[in-house]
RNA sequence: GGUCCCGUAGUUCAAUGGAUAGAAUAGAAGUUUCCUAAACUUUAGAUACAAGUUCGAUUCUUGUCGGGACUACCA
């Protein structure tokens, strides 16, 4: 049980003893007390003021004293502020926790369950690289599925390609007349950019088409439809659905380089999936429940033969299911493989990672699951994160705004390089050793900087405060890591363990009961964080128990402490401590290094 | 037009209706015979505006002003 669980639950049990009441966790809060006063936990008293009839003073005290004497081995003490009562952790209670958790690498951490979550992220489309907008969907799906596992979920990553469609055929329409044969071996590019690239060069020939239609006297809405490329990319369109052989095999060998470029990026930055679905393999799915849905009059028909659903009493308007040919759109499909994945993997929670443009389209699919009678309609959630944006506005592909992921990567890891070599702690690494520094403090900086921000909300990318290695960012908290992995070698505690019952009992130190009590809030941070599927939570957690221990490095020496109990202290505080933000950065896809 | 989201230090981000609104960065001033100065310490600086709800509002409600997303027989 959490500390402020416990002291929930006593203050509960102390209330009743005191004015014969039932009390529930509901009548009172319990806030970590404001460093400018004296306590660790506070029981906020206006509410209970109200029901009690008492004054805040006397409240405090009379609930103050039962406390402490309810829970000796808890409470230490208590004062009581306006309508606040303050009160005190015991020592002992502090070592207690240290003692019992130092070394345990689940600290935090819940009990397995039997819950089945999947967590559907990056979802590429296969006609382009990955820019930084993927960044931010990648860190935060795996993340977030890291986060659910610790909870004690189950957890399936799982990714859907969408790899057919009509942006495909416009990179092959584009490589077919201006390739003359090139591929991503001849060309010695990525094969996902080498892709990308005929993408672009498609917009270009079009544009250009379109600009000299509208000059020979066309309206641009006839001058698109007529342009000779996209006339071809639409006829290869139709010959894919047709399975015409010789436009499936180029589609074929182009999806394959753009795979093998995708899976080269995902390594590097560790996104995995323990499922994949192909969008040319799903995108029939789900017309049987069309027929359903007719029969059972949920959906209906308009006289050019399409199919609706009538969603104007929940304020979404009417959607469109079925083309007036018979076809299926994009939300057809997303229904049907709705319902596969929570059969096929017998899910009790279905998590999509998907921008909050999408937030119209999800809710008509929820919707529309739950009017068709499904039963996981409410177990479908859409955890909607918002649009990374650059300090020049928004990135655009077409005006070549747009940040690509490898690019940044390396970027990102240059400067690593750049400012590990500069302050040359590390000269006697290896280059395997060097290499493998960079990538994690440049990983890691990435990965910070992307996920310390609420996911739901709009972010600015800056590029130069994105590499900026001080302050609230990776290379800080890892930072802190290697500094205490330098005292345990110095110690030599990696042979030693530390000895328990020599801890001091001498009274703790400020900084020391800090860094105690900030590490028992770890587990309530993995809980919040998984609840609200947050992981700026974590980070921001690890971010100030970093800077917390930081402190305490430099008022505090560890090695050589005054005595050696208090040696000893320290020592299991700082193994804790680097165990927890080795925990907490690892739920973040962030390494930690030994030395840096 | 309609629906939804957002306006907090110069900048980028915090703050389950609770105490004097926190950090980081940029600015100013300091700390290295001693466990890694990628660190630490001190300092200055903000709730768009106006009403309301109440013991108490950055948080809830309404309005105004600014910014954004969505509103396809596209995916």
């Amino acid at each position: 049980m959490s500390f402020t669980s416990y002291i929930q639950y006593a203050a509960i049990k102390s209330l009743s003893k005191l004015y014969g009441k039932e009390f529930s966790e509901n009548d009172f809060q319990v806030n970590e007390t404001k460093p400018e006063f004296t306590g660790d936990y506070t029981i906020v008293l206006f509410a209970l003021v109200k029901t009690l009839r008492k004054s805040p003073e006397a409240l405090g005290n009379e609930l103050g004293e039962q406390l402490v004497k309810d829970n000796p081995a808890f409470f230490s003490g208590f004062n009581v502020i306006k309508g606040f009562l303050n009160l005190l952790i015991a020592d002992e209670r502090l070592t207690q926790l240290l003692k019992e958790n130092y070394q345990n690498e689940n600290f935090g951490k819940k009990e397995k369950t039997n819950k089945n979550v999947m967590v559907e992220y990056s979802s590429p489309n296969t006609n382009k690289p990955l820019h930084l907008g993927h960044l931010r969907n990648n860190f935060l799906g795996w993340s977030v599925a890291e986060i659910l596992k610790a909870n004690g979920n189950k957890v399936v990553k799982t990714s859907i390609v969408n790899d057919r469609g009509i942006h495909i055929c416009k990179s092959m329409i584009a490589w077919e007349m201006f390739a003359h044969g090139d591929t991503p071996d001849s060309t010695k590019e990525k094969g996902d950019h080498f892709v990308g690239d005929y993408y672009v060069k498609f917009n270009d020939v079009y544009k250009q088409e379109v600009d000299g239609l509208m000059k020979s006297g066309k309206s641009e809405e006839e001058a698109k439809k007529e342009a000779p490329i996209m006339k071809k990319a639409q006829q290869m369109l139709f010959d894919w659905e047709q399975g015409k052989r010789d436009v499936r095999d180029l589609w074929k060998m182009m999806n394959e380089w753009v795979y093998t470029g995708f899976d080269e990026t995902y390594r590097r930055i560790g996104s995995d999936f323990e499922k994949t679905f192909y969008e040319s393999e799903t995108y029939l799915l789900g017309k049987d429940f069309v027929k359903e849905g007719l029969e059972k009059n949920i959906l209906f028909k308009k006289d050019d033969g399409s199919v609706w659903i009538d969603l104007s009493e929940e304020n979404l308007g009417e959607k469109l299911l079925l083309r007036s040919d018979g076809t299926s759109v994009y939300m057809t499909q997303d229904i049907g493989l709705a319902k596969q994945k929570f059969e096929e993997f017998h899910l009790d929670k279905s998590i999509y990672v998907i921008g909050d443009e999408q937030l119209h389209h999800m809710k008509v699919l929820k919707e529309i699951i739950r009017k068709l009678g499904m039963p996981f309609a409410d177990e479908i959630f859409h955890l909607s994160y918002g649009m990374v944006e650059l300090t020049t506005g928004k990135m655009k592909s077409r005006e070549g705004t747009v940040v690509d992921a490898d690019d940044l990567i390396d970027e990102m890891v240059a400067t690593a390089e750049q400012h590990t070599k500069e302050l040359g702690k590390v000269n006697d690494f290896s280059e395997e050793e060097l290499k493998e520094l960079y990538e994690t403090l440049g990983l890691g900086a990435m990965k910070f900087y992307l996920l310390r921000v609420d996911p739901k909300k709009r972010m600015i990318f800056n590029p130069e405060e994105s590499i900026d290695f001080h302050g609230f960012t990776g290379p800080f908290v890892q930072y802190t890591y290697a500094r205490i992995q330098s005292i345990l070698r110095k110690t030599g505690i990696e042979e030693t363990e530390i000895s328990l019952n020599q801890l001091s009992t001498e009274q703790l130190l400020p900084l020391e009961r800090q860094l105690i009590i900030m590490l028992e809030k770890y587990g309530n941070i993995l809980s919040d964080a998984a609840n609200e599927m947050n992981p700026s939570l974590v980070a921001g957690y690890v971010f100030n128990l970093a800077k917390l221990y930081n402190s305490f490095y430099t008022e505090h020496s560890v090695a050589h402490a005054e005595t050696e109990a208090k040696k000893q202290l320290r020592l299991s505080i700082s193994v804790m401590t680097a165990g927890v933000i080795k925990s907490g950065l690892q739920l973040l896809g962030i390494k930690v290094p030994e030395r840096m």
